[in-house]
DNA sequence: TGCTTTTGTTAATGTAAGGTTAAACCTAAT
DNA sequence: ATTAGGTTTAACCTTACATTAACAAAAGCA
């Protein structure tokens, strides 16, 4: 069973103690991308997702909590986790009120950072009341339940999907009436693109549209060599 | 608002080091009782409820996995950090898989040690939300009571349950409906996540299922490669 | 138009996960 | 020492998934 790395931005202005701090943290299976300041941890951070953001907040330029805002603007949820100087007292740090998830105090024991690290993930995890929303989509008649895996038409027996077949179908949900690249789907999913995951996708696109049959306002379409498009016909705009 | 100080029971032969332990926790506002030695640890702990052990591994007469896995046999759920040796290596500590929350080489920084008491303590306060003291459930024509360990149909004869058959049908009957990750009966039932205690919760799963025969509206199915859904068919929403 | 590339669909294949039953193994209690 | 209850391991079988192959049909392009 494979599970996909949780990924960490970490902005840390200290080169040798940042490099360090990534491999230590890639060594216990988290991707990291390491900026060296706050516009440089900005600019990382607009460009991906992240999972978790360890935020430096002694920074040349860009501190800690301007960053952290900057970041807040763009996504409310994403857990924070400062790094801060020892004398740094936690009222202070309070006054800032940015929606810190923790703070941990340099220097610090690798193993309890490890530690938080592991314990806002799976607080997050458990969170998901919120993010459910992400998870469960209307598409026409039917109902996607994409942590469950399923499908119900017009809340009849529901139909199971495959790992594939539920990512596929809820990545096409999440553009509805709009463009899904292939290639995003070839990336977020098989990530990797080739020619035999790109005719492993067009399979999985087949049991789509016969699970979605049943809904005759229900379709997938294909751009040709752009990728794919879910329409719910009548849902007009 | 008055609030209960955590109670934690020390067990470290070293009578130096145990005291010194002993009034450096006290100082940080925890209820500590220190026992010597194995035998008077296992003593205190049925006298008391604790909500955490610290327990010495090196010990004379009992040693501390010894003790812990009589601990384990009266409470699956108290949280156990050891303190080791440095020598010893992390792969021969999950060799005795007892549970462990957490390990810690002597000698240690205390203020490390706090830190992983309060990470353990507050992720045991979370866990808990969800599956805090319920002990009774009502599944379709089914009533568990898991404290006693029995399974009464329509009220008739109650069927006795194992421990371990009681233990995951309650966290099955938690998720009532949602995914019951595989994982999680593994590391909080098992307290190790391998093919073979993956295969003897299958098994454990297939007794279950015969256990809840009579009542053919209630379900326990199998999402591939994620866990089990416990479902009550009727129960809709 | 004819040729190439992309997509549609179905079937075949290989592997991993899960289902089930029975035997082996432990350990506590007799 | 024997036994009974509980649990793990083994063995064998079925189902679920993903990939690849094979061939057909569209779409784009020269």
């Amino acid at each position: 069973m494979e599970e996909q790395n949780k990924k960490i931005l970490l902005v840390e202005d200290d080169p040798n103690f940042g490099t360090v701090l990534k491999d230590y943290l890639m060594m216990n299976d988290y991707d990291v991308v390491h900026a060296k300041n706050g516009m440089e941890g900005f600019e990382k951070f607009k460009k991906d997702d992240y999972d978790l953001c360890i935020l430096d907040v002694m920074m040349p330029y860009k501190d800690g909590f301007t960053l952290a805002k900057e970041i807040r603007e763009k996504n409310t949820d994403v857990p924070i986790i400062f790094l801060t100087a020892k004398a740094m007292k936690e009222d202070v740090l309070k006054g800032y009120k940015v929606g810190a998830d923790d703070y941990l105090n340099k220097p610090f024991d690798s193993e309890v950072l490890l530690m938080k690290i592991k314990a806002i993930m799976q607080r997050k995890a458990t969170d998901s009341v919120a993010d459910s929303k992400q998870f469960e989509f209307k598409i026409g008649r039917f109902d996607l339940n994409s942590k469950l895996r399923f499908l119900k038409f017009d809340g009849g027996e529901p139909t199971k999907l495959s790992p594939k077949e539920n990512e596929l179908l809820r990545l096409l949900a999440l553009h509805e009436n709009d463009l899904m690249p292939r290639e995003l789907a070839l990336t977020k999913i098989w990530r990797d693109d080739n020619y035999f995951t790109s005719r492993s996708m067009d399979v999985y696109i087949a049991k789509l549209r016969k699970y979605l049959k049943p809904d005759p306002k229900v379709e997938i379409l294909n751009i040709h060599g752009e990728g794919f498009r879910l329409v719910v016909n009548g849902n007009d705009k």
